[in-house]
DNA sequence: GTGTGATTTGTTATGATATAACATCACAAC
DNA sequence: GTTGTGATGTTATATCATAACAAATCACAC
């Protein structure tokens, strides 16, 4: 339910949508902004329609417990995605599990729930962070 | 990992679980302030402050997506626990499932990730409004 | 190229959510 | 009664998000 829009990318979806990559972790829509004043992106309402357009297209995610964003890693999944953050040095991981997915699917059936969207964060320690002692500088 | 406090909940934690249970539906801290002016409450801070002692003790959870918190239906649960949202009607439905439970767990494992907390929201549609023809007014 | 409508963008202002900082109060422990 | 801890009150501010309207741009038919 992805990534099927092949119109081009708006100049300020591009130009977010870079961003957000080069950023790799989540990132706020104020932190957009901020990196992005002087390419002609000065107010809030710009950011937030490009993700937008982002969101729509698949190509970024909202990480709803960070009210951040992040650029996607692999558009080509289906909508039942998560991600593992980590508490310690902010990474964010993005994963699709199909055993995830069929459990989640199964439980909105048993409920006779329609589901459109579905969340799935993980708080945590990454093992980088669990080996190193969690000291790694936040995100 | 939850609701294994057994001191006694301080008066404001007392009345903001009150009113979420009253409430049913999640309820923005905006809102459950205004639900206790009157009651001796009268600034952010206290709500807030409520809301952490109540979802330190898994009495109330917060819903992400929604910026909104409810009261807990069944604080046995271990913290894996998730919410079905509909869209339509505004109704939220908690829920938790050994099946989506385990699939988490043996993923957070695959990647090695030691898992703290698990949001798991889905957002579609309820039965009630797919049988109603989805006009159900938003609560 | 011109008209036309749809989309995108710029801009100002405001709404909605959440926390910092500091003073005070209540209560139990000693 | 002093001390320590948790809870509360209060003011101000930080952070996240959208409403509303005008202007520019694009796509496409003619
Ligand atoms: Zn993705
Ligand atoms: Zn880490
Ligand atoms: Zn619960
Ligand atoms: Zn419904």
């Amino acid at each position: 339910m992805a990534s099927q829009q092949n119109s081009k990318l708006p100049k300020n979806a591009a130009l977010v949508h870079t961003f957000l990559a080069k950023h790799g972790s989540p990132a706020s829509a104020y932190e957009i902004l901020d990196g992005l004043r002087g390419k002609g992106i000065s107010a809030p309402p710009t950011i937030y329609r490009a993700l937008d357009q982002l969101l729509a297209r698949g190509l970024a995610h909202r990480v709803e417990s960070l009210n951040a964003f992040v650029a996607c890693d692999h558009p080509a999944h289906d909508d039942a995605n998560g991600f593992a953050i980590c508490q310690d040095c902010g990474s964010v991981r993005e994963f699709t599990d199909p055993e995830v997915v069929s459990a989640v699917n199964a439980l909105a059936k048993a409920q006779d729930f329609d589901v459109r969207h579905v969340t799935i964060e993980l708080a945590g320690q990454c093992a980088a962070c669990r080996d190193s002692g969690s000291e790694v500088s936040h995100g």
